[in-house]
DNA sequence: CGATTTATGTAACGATCAATATATAACGGA
DNA sequence: TCCGTTATATATTGATCGTTACATAAATCG
């Protein structure tokens, strides 16, 4: 069921590996910004090939962008899930945030959706939407990651712990935005365990 | 030495009025989305007068960020530095962040320069030192506003001023940024008591 | 007054934009 | 082997892009 054979001409370029570098191209330059000529280089195929496979610039763009939270956006939520201990869950949350804000494989800053995408919600159909359907199952898992503790007794009953995953979200968010304005990994890491005490106190 | 008699035929527009209006457009669009017909046409001017005024289309995009910093951006830090009460203070900031990312009188949301015109340092030859410097100065000030309770006595001598500042111009991040993506008003102001008193704990 | 300076409006520039028409090539199925 | 299907490459479309000549209008200056 995975390798269905299909009929005709087959592709003589990666589908993910060229939308890949597509979302590279919009990260850096923007929607507008990115001019089809521009994007057409970066993945190695030709106009005609590029609406046959992904449609007009637009349908491309929100693939991208569905690409880029199914995979890249969702690490940090994955390390904090995985990690049992509370304390060493968020210390993970937060290195994983900032190594994604400051060494992405693309070489850009930042975050794809919340540095960059999130200026075209004008320009794109349908963008806005899909950013705030992203943004809030994240946040959902933030707060379900809190309750968890409180389910297991490690936090009191009356922890806020939806108000400290929207704290954790905008922190993310601030990390984000340092990174794509030419902060330093080092510098961000400085407070970490300060805010981390802050989330978890009383 | 304010009304110099110039010589020439005067212009018949405002240049303050005219450049806000610039700005609304680059807010909304973007600096690539935004044409020169969409600027001529909400600045009520024609082409040749909008480049014997602000330069080409970047230098206008930069006066237009210069101008928004110089008073848009900084009414929270004002508030933050006139009351006296840290806490009071501290809520009033909040409230005036919160207020100027979902009730900008452009009709926009969010902040001009960390939600939008950061997306388009890869576009602008100088854009990315000038929001650099913004934050800096912000942060700056925000420091400043810790460290003069720290003074007073009103904070203990080894609070973490920077730290605090950095948190808190991170929550600003986040709230700008919530509002972008279409988040309300009354959501954001339920956190703000737990906020300050966090970020105001030892 | 005429000379100078600056702003305005019209019209147009070459370049680039996103998108496509057309013809050819490479596959599976019958 | 021929057919249907899908992908590719070339070339080009009309529209729009940012920018600028050019001529005219309105002010100060001498």
């Amino acid at each position: 069921m995975n390798v269905t054979k299909r009929i005709g001409r087959p592709r003589t370029f990666d589908y993910d590996t060229a939308l890949t570098n597509a979302m590279t191209v919009f990260w850096e330059k923007g929607y507008d910004g990115a001019s089809m000529r521009d994007l057409t280089a970066a993945m190695g195929i030709t106009g005609p090939s590029l609406y046959a496979a992904y449609g007009d610039k637009s349908e491309l763009y929100l693939k991208t962008v569905d690409h880029y939270s199914a995979s890249d956006a969702c690490t940090p939520l994955v390390v904090l899930e995985s990690e049992e201990d509370i304390e060493k869950a968020l210390q993970a949350f937060l290195c994983e945030v900032i190594d994604s804000a400051t060494g992405h494989k693309s070489g850009e800053k930042g975050c794809y959706i919340t540095s960059s995408a999130i200026a075209s919600t004008g320009q794109v159909d349908g963008l806005e939407e899909r950013v705030r359907s992203i943004i809030g199952e994240a946040e959902n898992r933030l707060t379900a990651r809190f309750q968890k503790e409180i389910d297991k007794g490690t936090l009191p009953a009356d922890f806020p712990a939806r108000a400290r995953a929207s704290m954790l979200f905008d922190l993310r968010q601030g990390y984000m935005f340092r990174a794509r304005a030419g902060g330093l990994k080092e510098e961000m890491l400085k407070d970490v365990p300060d805010r981390i005490r802050l989330l978890l106190s009383k």
